[in-house]
DNA sequence: ATGAAAGCGCTAACAG
DNA sequence: CTGTTAGCGCTTTCAT
């Protein structure tokens, strides 16, 4: 066919390597070696080959190219719920760190069931990725080593595995916790209670094990200001609710912002007002926390970062560098519902 | 090897098909057709098979299986911007259909670029996945079709496209738009601005135009009243303090619940009351909506039911049904945002 | 009920 | 610089 169908091609259209070979009057292999710019071709067969391939709308397949190769410049990325802007937040850095590295990243959501991730990360396997990077409180360490044994590399986030199983990206949890006791106490709060999410998630354990152990320290700790619940806004207002009967308190320490939002919808609703008369600090620093009222004081945790080092170090590890260990810091967010004595909340704060 | 290792496997062991049929005495025919369940196969033999199976930890290569089938059981997912919750929300509904439906669904996000929106869509189909369902604002509808032809079936969320380039799911913004407007009207509001979004978005002309056309119908429009900013909470903050200096009004309705955030700080910090002073609309209904203060009244788009019925059409497609155009409707959340005269907001309200 | 041969679309290892 | 011959691991025919 001379170039008579402009460059709209017909649907389904599925020219093959052959078909490129064929009208180009060349071989296979030169076809590939002018896609991989492996080898050396002349200017003249490259020209006609691009030429052909531009004709037929041509698409290597790169189910046939990973079979042969047995790569395929893909990465999975496996999170246990995109409600949580937090992980959508370190699937946002995964993706464009993955991008720069040249490899694609799919993203697996698994909506909170131990199976689905087992599945997800199976199906990741069969589709060819080349590793993995996966968030999972859920499965046992045991299932885990086998599930990323079959990887070429992975990455396990928020939880230390040994680093035969995986690399692994954390965050001090227990310096966390530590940064916004320290604000609070230097704020004179005496009586923090801690709103902690189910021990599930190993990170929650840490920090509770972690804000118990500083109270302590100080000869401030008291039992009955801890509540453990789910990590919901809804189940966290109840709780929070339930808390002001049980408890005094004069700061509330959450597990996540999500959490810390419904706690401080719970004080406002039962005319406790924040910060003067209870300060709350949450923790992730979500987009949204900024935009409460009062803007919402918290524990930054570096998600973008997450996702990006998480990227790198699976990259590095299929390139055959050994598995690594990194833990990253967080940091005070310091608003409004942490500040003592603002009267009029000033635009913009909290916004840097 | 006699069963020495327990069930721990090697790190790496990659069993093929014609290990298996090697262990267990038979050709590779027969372990397919045990694996795939097709062809009668004596219990003897199928008994056979499967121990050889688990003695060598083996998986099928779906790489390699849908080289050989031109299928893959998976379907792609492209969304813009996974921290806004509403795209979140749309792909925990499409995953979950997906699952039910047999299907894997890998998700792309492409960080607000077209070139990655084509790139995305572009390894989808390298890696094989049978559909997609893509949201994508910025991509021209030549580009898109050109994109979306080389699949055997897609969906396309937001806008509208011609059956032959796709099926598609939108939601009617303009009844959503009236939703806002008439409730804000009955509550005796009169001088109703907007803060839209850029162009940009199908969605957000769609329902500005619609603003314009109810308020003039109703014979209160004032194109003072409206602004068009973008969508994230700083710029809408801003462009809300602008708003205050230059028309007087007594009710927002926004875009997006992302910008209803930030407007509804902005007032609150130039010390106007919600909803006495001003009644605040928002749209989408993310689950943070509800946790504002006031609570966030908006209009609610049904999210996980457009995932949910993206993945049905897709699935159907598929299948050989023809390309279809599904229209869904959005509801009103009335919450305090928007309710007058509420002196004491009651815990709850707005969480059902 | 099972096996043998051919091929999916590509790359790898050698020729020339 | 370019072509030929083998596979990658699976599913299809077709035989048996």
């Amino acid at each position: 066919m001379p170039r008579g169908g402009v460059s709209t091609p017909k649907a389904g259209s599925k020219a093959t390597m052959a078909d490129v070979a064929r009208l180009a009057g060349v071989s296979k292999q030169t076809v590939s070696r002018v896609l991989n710019g492996t080898g050396r071709t002349s200017e003249k067969t490259r020209r006609r080959v691009e030429r052909a391939i531009r004709e037929l709308n041509y698409r290597r397949s790169g189910v046939a190219r990973s079979l042969a190769t047995n790569s395929s410049l893909t990465l999975g990325l496996v999170v246990p719920a995109l409600d949580n802007p937090y992980y959508a937040d370190i699937a946002q850095g995964a993706e464009l760190a993955a991008w720069e590295e040249g490899y694609n990243l799919f993203l697996c959501n698994v909506f909170q069931d131990a199976g689905r991730e087992a599945a997800a990360l199976r199906s990741l396997e069969d589709r060819g990725a080349d590793g993995v990077i996966v968030d999972t409180p859920r499965l046992p360490e045991g299932a885990l080593a086998e599930l990323l044994g079959r990887y070429k590399a992975a990455v396990v986030i928020g939880r230390e595995v040994p680093l035969e199983v995986a690399s692994s990206i954390v965050v001090d949890d227990a310096a966390g916790v530590r940064l916004a006791l320290e604000a609070l106490h230097a704020a004179g709060r005496r009586r923090v209670a801690m709103l902690a999410g189910p021990d599930l998630f190993a990170s929650s354990t840490v920090r509770r094990e972690a804000f118990e152990r500083y109270e302590q320290a100080c000869g401030l700790f008291d039992p009955a200001r801890v509540v453990i619940t789910d990590t919901s806004s809804e189940a966290s207002f109840a709780a929070t609710r339930e808390l002001l009967t049980r408890a005094p308190f004069d700061a509330l320490v959450c597990f996540n912002d999500i959490m810390a939002a419904g706690a401080l919808r719970a004080l406002q609703t039962s005319g406790v007002r924040v910060p003067e008369e209870v300060a709350v600090v949450g923790h992730d620093d979500i987009p949204m926390a900024a935009w409460l009222s009062p803007p919402l004081a918290t524990v930054r945790v570096p998600k973008r970062e997450i996702g990006r080092r998480a990227v790198a170090t699976l990259v590095a590890s299929l390139s055959g560098a050994a598995a690594t260990r990194v833990v990253l810091t967080p940091e005070l967010r310091v608003r409004e519902s942490l500040l003592q004595g603002v009267a009029a909340p000033r635009a913009g704060s909290g916004m840097g």
